[in-house]
DNA sequence: TAGTTTAGTTAGCCTTTACTAACTGTATAA
DNA sequence: TTATACAGTTAGTAAAGGCTAACTAAACTA
């Protein structure tokens, strides 16, 4: 029943945001940043690079997003950002704004998406 | 991690919506309108009358909501229309509103969900 | 060199919520 | 009066995705 794309998603979505406010990351900081513990998100990682969204330096431990795994996390962000600016345009608290955005980005289908994307612009 | 509260709402608004089509109901019922089996229906009705969301009457096993139980049911409902009628406002297809207005119905915040009943009003 | 910290992995557990299979009990039909 | 059907329950399974605990390996530090 629970859905693997949701996990998925926002899995690369952090990494992605992430990379964007610290740089390069290990799997030690994106724990850190979503607030996981290592071990679930070494057992997430470990998920993403079989299906090819990530690779991970042999090295350094740093994390990379692969094409797909990019493509992937600028939708979802997309979708989090339009969302959750959707929320405030209508005079929702920014905080909780954020919040209901991250619960309900991966659920809507792309229409309703698009249908709130133009209806705020 | 996931939320009981997802599945008892969604659970009492089924029997409030199946009610409204069908008349008084059975578990036998509640599972063919939902589509899970009776087993699960079963399982799911007698968690509602524990949290005393729903009484079975002895001899019919007619389900019935109790305050609590009709209170948390008619919420949800309301979430769900104005939601999905908020979807369609924009041109989504109704279907497709409907359908993702289930998804998200139990995830927004009391105060979002306002601010998208004052929007389209 | 010995000890400690850090990063990452693995194993095993828990919860939610669906499923199937197997059971009980009642009611209807031959 | 058997036999079948129907309603409901229980037990056991599965998948997701978190958790803790315990391990390895590498890198500082005394």
């Amino acid at each position: 029943m629970y859905n693997k794309k949701e996990s998925t998603e926002d899995y690369l979505e952090n990494i992605l945001m992430a990379q964007k406010e610290l740089g390069p990351i290990r799997a030690i900081e994106l724990a850190k940043y979503i607030g996981f513990t290592k071990a679930s998100v070494s057992v997430a990682l470990k998920k993403l690079k079989e299906q090819e969204s990530i690779t991970v330096d042999q090295d350094t431990g740093i994390i990379n997003l692969t094409e797909k795994g990019r493509a992937l996390a600028e939708k979802t962000f997309e979708r989090h950002t339009i969302l959750t600016k959707s929320l405030i345009c209508l005079g929702v608290n920014p905080v909780i704004a954020e919040r209901d955005a991250c619960k309900v980005e991966h659920l809507l289908s792309e229409e309703s998406f698009e249908a709130i994307k133009n209806h705020i612009k």
